[in-house]
DNA sequence: TGATAATAGTTGTTTTTGTAACCAACAACG
DNA sequence: CGTTGTTGGTTACAAAAACAACTATTATCA
């Protein structure tokens, strides 16, 4: 039929999802398990905990999370007590996002459960596959 | 803090997140747009399209997806007429499932959308890279 | 055999997500 | 100003996914 033959575990966008799924299985059952928390909630977390005080709309720029599952995320995790809103005074409309202490030790605390467990998928891995690894991704991703 | 420096936008599973929901936004368009297909229903046709006749069963063991996924998946495509089942004589729990002639005919449209989609994904990047991309990310989500 | 467990697949219910509509505050421009 | 458009964020409703419980059939093994 085709020079090339063509199959789906190659296939970039399926191979892409199956390997996001496995790999984030099992971080994803410590950050469930231990907080309770949801995929957006962790991720708001980390952007938080990474690049301190930011607005709702920044996060969603920056990980490309549409708007509502942020403000839920954020609704959630204000709940818990993780975080606090500050309204801008400038401009009204925007709400500054920022960890709380208690949000910040959950955050130290899976920060280090993300290290060890991306060493753990990386244990196999060359160094320099690593690095091709994050570059490629990074270009088809970003 | 640490002597490397941790960025979220670097952490395995979020970047490969980032990258699967990206590279597979383009493709999800057109067989939704031009289907009506869901993401599992796809994959379900590509499997019975690529592979022959096969079980509900073995699908979700191949791919990964929960059976309750696939069987709801097997009830669109057989009410579009897409594919067709036949229950095993020997067995009879089993139900062998095949794509009927009009399924294989979107099967054989998707197909070719598949791989010049792909295609247009990897343009710019370098052949060896391709290559060690598919590997590592087999390794990675096999 | 017959009781127990395992397998293939379905159905029902609850969570999450996606989409659209919405509100309030600000910007632009006549 | 004031009308029109845009932005940051929330809410409501519909679509999809996750999870658990279920039926029917076959396998296991005392």
């Amino acid at each position: 039929m085709q020079k090339d033959a063509f199959d789906l575990q190659l296939f970039l966008p399926y191979l892409l999802n199956q390997a996001a799924e496995a790999s984030s299985l099992g971080f994803a059952r410590i950050y469930k398990e231990r907080y309770g928390l949801l995929r957006t909630e962790w991720r708001v977390l980390f952007h938080l905990g990474l690049y301190g005080r930011m607005t709702a709309r920044d996060i969603g720029a920056m990980a490309s999370i549409h708007k509502t599952k942020i403000s839920r995320a954020v609704q959630r995790l204000e709940a818990r007590r993780y975080l606090k809103r500050a309204r801008d005074d400038k401009d009204r409309r925007k709400e500054h996002l920022e960890l709380t202490a208690k949000g910040r030790e959950v955050y130290a605390d899976l920060y280090n459960e993300a290290r060890s467990y991306e060493a753990r998928l990386l244990r196999n891995m060359a160094a320099e596959d690593v690095t091709t690894l994050r570059r490629l991704l990074t270009a088809l991703g970003g």
